[in-house]
DNA sequence: GCGCGGCCTTGATCTGTGTCAAGCAGTCTT
DNA sequence: AAGACTGCTTGACACAGATCAAGGCCGCGC
């Protein structure tokens, strides 16, 4: 179970220096330093252990989480365990919003996660006389979307070859926001997780990381892939 | 291609009573008379005819829409051609949010279509300093973000048949919430929308919809079905 | 009233991906 | 260092749904 790590988070050196590096990229980004203060105050700051339960679908949603450190998966289940990772959420992901009182999906850490956790009543009174964050949440919430929107497509469109190019692509593109560019792309994730992302069985994502490595186009390294010609990796992932 | 109907929307009659029967859905529901009147005077009502483009992926993002009257689909093209459906939008939906210059995706009528269209600038202009239409846009887009993960779990994880079936009770629902709730589901879209939607092929749907038949779920008929189990069908679309 | 075109259905066959089963490679435990 | 545990890969086979092909239905224009 988690443990608070400093509820009163008054900046206290390592812990705020982790989290403040995210900043620009989260939602509190333009705050100005009075109003982020004030914004700090209703935040308890948690850290998750490997595997364990942000929230969970169905659950009352009383809070929603910035995540500061650590990857954490989203997803849904079907009635008899089938699943579907619907998102990896980074360092800056906003999470918990749900149009109805309860979370529409499940989050739970991979590695260890830090989030910044608020109470919904409190966060919602924060941000709703805040025009520049209501903004903010806006193009969050737009960006989720079209996230989303090209899992669709290639939910319901893509070969299975072309499904892991372009997971692959996708991660390493949202990896450099954070890390900047590097060819090789580190998958923290296991394989049965990039087969519930996309749509596929763990045997399958197997075999097609082994075709892609035949044929010369990634290289399969401890916790991740190198991509070798990213010429033609890309026209793959878009095709 | 599309006329204006009446450019300078002062309310006039038969049209105007159109429009406001879906306002309480729609994103300016909850704007009091004079903000609405200001928000009526950005806005230009436009028609459309069948299969005419709203707006296409890739152009540049210059308007936004609020649906009036009539259905849209809303769709994302792989250069080779395929195409993956990723909602149908009615009456009180908005539409044309994109995370960049350019919209994400194509949107065209499908009968005829009335829409409320505003220009990005005058629009974000006339929201950005009032939170109750912010919060207002964030409610929507976290319904339609739902919807898509809805969606991403139907691709990714379910069967012809639950995904047919899953398709119905979703928009028969979402119906009801329009016209009230009826036995017989109205399906303006043809099969080969259906199939795109749902990440099969054409031929794969119409044996589905026969396949119901044949076990007395559902009765097919001119441009919809008629459900007969509800509860059994409910269950084969949540399972 | 007849022919045409769009949309839908049905049948036969093929194939990509799932299923089932076995084995391998690290890593942790003791 | 042996065992066992977990995650990953590989192989053989099965099957859901795709593909290819034909035919039916219905509304529309002439």
């Amino acid at each position: 179970m988690p443990h608070l790590a400093f509820p009163n988070s008054t900046c206290d050196g390592f812990r705020c220096a982790t989290h403040c590096s995210v900043r620009p990229l989260a939602i509190c980004g333009e705050l100005e330093q009075l109003e982020h203060e004030e914004f700090e105050r209703l935040a308890q700051h948690v850290r998750y252990g490997p595997k364990e339960a942000l929230f969970s679908e169905d659950e009352v949603a009383d809070a929603v989480y910035s995540l500061v450190e650590g990857i954490a998966r989203l997803y849904k289940l079907l009635p008899d365990g089938r699943r579907q990772i619907i998102g990896f959420a980074l360092p800056g992901d906003f999470l918990g919003m749900a149009p109805s009182p309860r979370y529409s999906f499940s989050a739970d850490s991979i590695g260890g996660v830090t989030v910044c956790k608020f109470f919904r009543g409190p966060f919602l009174r924060f941000i709703e006389n805040r025009p520049q964050m209501l903004l903010r949440m806006n193009e969050f919430a737009t960006r989720e979307l079209s996230l989303a929107q090209d899992q669709m497509l290639l939910l319901g469109r893509r070969s299975a070859e072309e499904k892991v190019a372009a997971f692959l692509v996708g991660w390493r593109d949202r990896l450099a926001r954070l890390e900047g560019v590097t060819k090789t792309v580190s998958l923290p994730m296991g394989r049965q997780d990039i087969a519930d992302f996309l749509g596929l069985t763990i045997e399958t994502v197997s075999r097609t990381f082994t075709k892609l490595e035949r044929e010369k186009l990634i290289v399969i390294v401890p916790d991740g892939v190198r991509v070798l010609d990213p010429k033609r990796f890309d026209a793959l992932a878009a095709a």
